[in-house]
DNA sequence: CGCCAGCAGGCATACGTATGCGCATATTAT
DNA sequence: ATAATATGCGCATACGTATGCCTGCTGGCG
């Protein structure tokens, strides 16, 4: 009925037709004890009438609070920005998830490592703290990771959540999971098992696959050949390149552990280029369980970390951060998922 | 020199250091014409020294823009949040970009279609502007759109970009884009051509494409039987199902054009069950590029939209609107992108 | 020598909400 | 009946920035 659309109603319009307080109104809306029943009822009409909603800058900068947190990726090696990681991406599918469940909202942006996160998102109010999301060289990493620390920044990492890792860290048990590998290689019958990926200290989480494999064959008398590990970063072409490599070595292999899905495209390509054929001379697994994984050619067997969870415990340690109540570090678990790439 | 890191420093603090009064600080720090260069530059200085950045709250509060922008996704089959449309994530990548560049937050959320999308976003100044992506039936859709116009919403959405959509939209041109596929399959020389996909106007987008479609065989001549045209939504298991009843009716056909790639990786699948070899006995066509595409056995023909356009043109005729100078609406161009899946 | 223009910056205030504190009124204990 | 407690709400103010308006000063020009 001709209400102006030209000004957005305030808690002083609301409070008017109430015939209460300003403050009142805000009291009753966020649902403060001290206002009574009746009166709140009253102005969440009038509220829902009119409209209304809470002005988040003006709720923010008064309680200091914006009840936003920011997701901050960075790839290292790619600039390009429309070939998102697949993982990450089901990754942010769980933590928008359990951002609705909280009543958050979710600030997203791709960052190169370099760049100075903290006074972008959080000097600036815009978010109460970051998730950082992104695989990279630990070192560099390490030293950004600190300074964030240093300057008391609400933040959480997706990573290796080993005992000496900076600042909040949630992630997958690794190890763990170049076990379960491992042992499925072993259990049909491979013993030459090479793997393709990072396995020094400068990235954990491959690093601790790498143990974690090296664990399970142990566990059985075998020994790793180191000639049968080959440096890969996690990118298709990456993996590509790295098995066409240890072919290249003429070690025998018989099975191929990739660190994550997108080498295992990449080496499965190199396999059917070299005449090999999987699962038959070779066996390959990968790790994350993109989708694209069960699209290839056989269906790639793979580790699927637990993705809910991880959106899950990101936000909520993160939130129990910002509110001054640390949780303790907190590892997932992961699932092996057998496909034809490891048959027989 | 014993800073507190207690408290964030605000522009008085600047203000102070510099001798000026706070105002000229924030005009400096705009870049205001009307503060001299001298002071400028040494106001400049202490604020980086003092790692100064502005209260995003404050300054939204007071100049009323947040110079934020809310992505909406949302899907009207899938209640699965963990599974969202590679395109969509594709086209994630190319708004963060354009935000990037144009210096804007991203908010994002994944809605379902009857939440009080305006009421969240807008009303309560967290962002500027909303983009919305999502198929979903055009019906309900609209009545939606209908709302945010009144409301006087800022929204751009990606869809069917044609002569009677409601508030501005963004997307490819649909109908060239059938007509190209058309003509590539036509060009293979294949006649009996199926779509899978709606075709009704429910869904304009996938209309479109197969209006297109209908061009191209019109141009030579050739009629597309109706008996053809399989209703699928634009989901992998949708394909399987449409693919197995187009095989069902027992007409005979040798091409696909899938509306989407995950129709037709569905397809595929359908295909392979029945038998039928991929070109030889049915070459088929699919529709995004999504990465999954070249991993397919055999990898898939499909058609490429401009996402790198059209996350700029999204987020330019966003901006556009805010500042009230409305952009004319505009069409982005596709390109046929060959694979195996249609050779010979 | 006086007048006007233009530059640089200060003053006051507005943006809309949240919260510490104080003050009535209603309720219970003594 | 009076003092002590609780309940419900108003007052004042703070959060930190941006901007309209006004002022003082410098310089050029007639």
């Amino acid at each position: 009925m001709g209400r102006q659309p030209s000004s957005k109603p305030t808690s002083f319009d609301i409070a008017y037709l109430a015939g209460v307080s300003q403050p009142t109104v805000s009291r009753a809306l966020r649902g403060s004890r001290s206002v009574s029943l009746a009166t709140r009822q009253r102005i969440e009409a009038i509220a829902r009438e009119l409209n209304y909603s809470v002005d988040k800058n003006a709720s923010s900068l008064r309680s200091q609070r914006s009840n936003t947190i920011a997701l901050l990726f960075f790839e290292d090696p790619t600039p390009d920005e429309s070939n998102i990681n697949p993982f990450f991406l089901a990754m942010l599918g769980s933590i928008t998830r359990q951002c609705g469940v909280r009543g958050l909202d979710l600030l997203i942006s791709f960052q190169k490592m370099e760049y100075d996160w903290h006074v972008r998102y959080q000097d600036s109010h815009r978010a109460d703290g970051l998730i950082l999301l992104g695989y990279g060289d630990y070192t560099l990493y390490a030293r950004r990771l600190t300074e964030l620390v240093d300057h008391g920044t609400h933040f959480v990492r997706w990573g290796s959540a080993g005992e000496d890792t900076i600042g909040p860290t949630v992630g997958s048990d690794n190890v763990g999971a170049g076990r379960l590998a491992g042992e499925h290689l072993l259990s049909i019958g491979r013993r030459r098992i090479a793997f393709l990926g990072q396995a020094d200290e400068h990235y954990p989480e491959f690093a601790d696959r790498y143990r974690g494999l090296c664990q399970a064959m142990a566990a059985v008398g075998v020994a790793l050949d180191p000639a049968l590990q080959v440096d890969a970063l996690t990118a298709e072409d990456a993996g590509h390149t790295a098995a066409r490599t240890l072919i290249a070595r003429a070690k025998p292999f018989d099975a191929i552990f990739a660190a994550s899905d997108l080498i295992a495209i990449g080496a499965m390509r190199a396999l059917a280029e070299a005449g090999l054929s999987v699962p038959g001379d070779v066996a390959i697994i990968g790790f994350d369980d993109i989708p694209a994984a069960s699209l290839t050619t056989p269906p790639l067997t793979t580790i699927m970390q637990d993705m809910k969870g991880a959106g899950q415990l990101l936000v909520d340690t993160l939130v129990a951060q910002v509110e001054d109540r640390p949780l303790p570090p907190c590892t997932l678990g992961t699932r092996l998922v057998v496909r034809r790439s490891t048959a027989g």
